[in-house]
DNA sequence: AAATATAATAACAACGTTGTTATTATTGTA
DNA sequence: TACAATAATAACAACGTTGTTATTATATTT
């Protein structure tokens, strides 16, 4: 069925050790010889088998992917970003939806060269994996080598910011879950620039949302507009929470920032095609892309030892137009 | 680095060729060996080297997904779902989001079973391909077996559906562009419908959009409500676009349905999680992962001559809240 | 022109697995 | 007890590729 490296030197008259130095661009076959070769293989639509090349070369220059949270608008952006730098150093992606165990499973039995995970979610499992992996999320107490975005102060910017344009009655939407240590961590910076900044605290600040999709943002924030007390300003715990509570806003016929300012955790283009260009902050993907790759390539070049295990991704404040100074 | 079965032989005192029979559950090795092979697997964390076993076998048991337009919602839950049902049959899905051609050629190299390829769009190259591909999208012409919904059909149900509540003023918004052809049905399906139920025609009955995103959807219905006819009721022709749409109905301070109809194309458990349960009219996710799901078998099977080229789905009308009658 | 150095190509082992064939151990039968 | 029949295991080739080693063809030196 597929084309292979014998059918060309029968072709080609010539051994198949030399279609395949031919192949790889060896500098010990003779130019016309190899030029003729790579007509060929073009001519009879050769593809290498991976599963030969990557048996005796130990590399597939694949990486895998784990993406269980497919639905996460939030990642697909990061991980075509991903997709599109690792093509550059000659590598190819390869994505699997299942849950971290399986994938991770998977992935080495095709013996990829790495494996990068997307741990969203407290349900973390340690699988024993002669791959080297590299989770971005979760910091705390990491498996494997993590990067991971400082969620405590780039929350603790978006308050800082506001507070500077002189709102004195901020909100946080978010999960406010103990377990869940990635939002906890946002939670706390919250406090934290609450404290720091001399804000007013009141009951009903922090309003917990009850998964991190677009429609728990939307109830969260129908609640909130119910309420006596509306703030003047709202810092979202996500990208997909702000789409809900946009939602909401319009309809109680409030305009951003005219009524009401709002601030977004997530730095990914998304945001721009909101109805208005909005604030926001958090690691700029490219950012987050470059650490990445940088952080697969040297595990794959056995650099661990140089690495740290874990690497905070400095925030940045991203101001737009969803927000307005109060006076 | 990783643990072979000659590690495994090694460590239980058997031959190799042994312990691979014993791991394939064969017959030919006796109960209390396998067991303890199968012990010592375990302990040693052993994963079969796929490799290695496509190598020999020429079967990889996985399907490859090409989904170039990874930012579509409407796809991730059909990809779940398909995902899910092939694991029971034994099958590993691996997704590519590289561009099509690229995607079909790494899956040739990697040997997969069968590639499913999600057709959006209409750029279309045909890449030459060992592998057999199962293509879900564009039936015209098609360059492979296609699974496709009867887009035409789906939206006459939609206008009929309306038709027979009522309402008599309808627009449709969706893409206009006649190179798409996917869209281009829809287009069809609503202009016969509103020739068949006798329905008004008028200047701006057909919005145009630019894209297929949510914020396209939002542009195109701000135009239409600024405009001095105002429809009983709405056909969106996909479900990123109705979010859109919605938005600016919010915004207008209209409800639906009780000021404004709208029906979906696009039949995704998303719907239900729009601000009110949506009535939306397509195939439902379960018949579509179905049909791909024995397409594929099929396709692996060898048993292409039995099947035919296209399939079409019949779309089904699914009633629920957003549309009203009128009296 | 013969001997040697070098360039080009061919041959072969290895990767980890499976399926087939060969060998050895254990029965059952006469 | 000896012999065949069968059960259990071992040995080996093959899959398509790469890297190393062996062979042959060509160029260089004297």
């Amino acid at each position: 069925m597929g084309v292979t490296i014998k059918d060309i030197a029968k072709y080609a008259g010539v051994s198949y050790s030399t279609v395949s130095k031919a192949l790889r661009d060896s500098p010990l076959v003779k130019e016309p010889t190899k030029k003729r070769i790579i007509q060929i293989a073009n001519q009879l639509g050769y593809q290498p088998n991976v599963a030969a090349r990557s048996l005796v070369s130990k590399k597939s220059f694949t990486i895998g992917i784990v993406w269980p949270t497919i639905e996460r608008a939030a990642h697909s952006a990061l991980i075509t970003s991903i997709n599109k730098r690792l093509e550059e150093y000659g590598y190819t992606t390869l994505i699997s939806i299942n849950e971290m165990k399986t994938a991770i499973d998977i992935f080495n039995r095709y013996r990829v060269d790495a494996i990068l995970v997307f741990d969203d979610g407290p349900e973390r499992y340690s699988s024993p994996s002669s791959v080297p992996i590299v989770t971005y999320g979760i910091a705390e107490d990491p498996l494997y080598p993590t990067v991971d975005v400082n969620r405590k102060k780039a929350i603790f910017y978006a308050v800082d910011y506001l507070c500077r344009l002189g709102h004195m009655k901020i909100c946080y939407i978010g999960d406010l879950k103990k377990r869940d240590h990635l939002q906890k961590e946002k939670v706390e910076g919250f406090k934290q620039a609450v404290l720091d900044c001399k804000l007013e605290t009141f009951s009903g600040q922090l309003i917990p949302v009850n998964g991190l999709e677009q429609y728990d943002g939307y109830v969260a924030a129908k609640d909130l507009l119910r309420s006596e007390v509306i703030p003047s300003a709202i810092v979202s715990g996500s990208h997909d929470l702000t789409r809900g509570i946009l939602q909401a806003i319009h309809e109680s016929e409030l305009l951003v920032p005219e009524d009401i300012s709002i601030i977004s955790y997530d730095n990914i283009p998304e945001m721009n095609n909101l109805v208005i260009p909005f604030s926001t902050v958090g690691v700029p993907l490219e950012t987050i892309t470059e650490k990445l790759t940088e952080v697969l390539m040297d595990t794959i070049n056995n650099k661990e030892k140089e690495m740290s295990q874990v690497i905070y991704l400095e925030p940045e404040l991203h101001i737009s137009q969803s927000c307005r100074p109060i006076n």
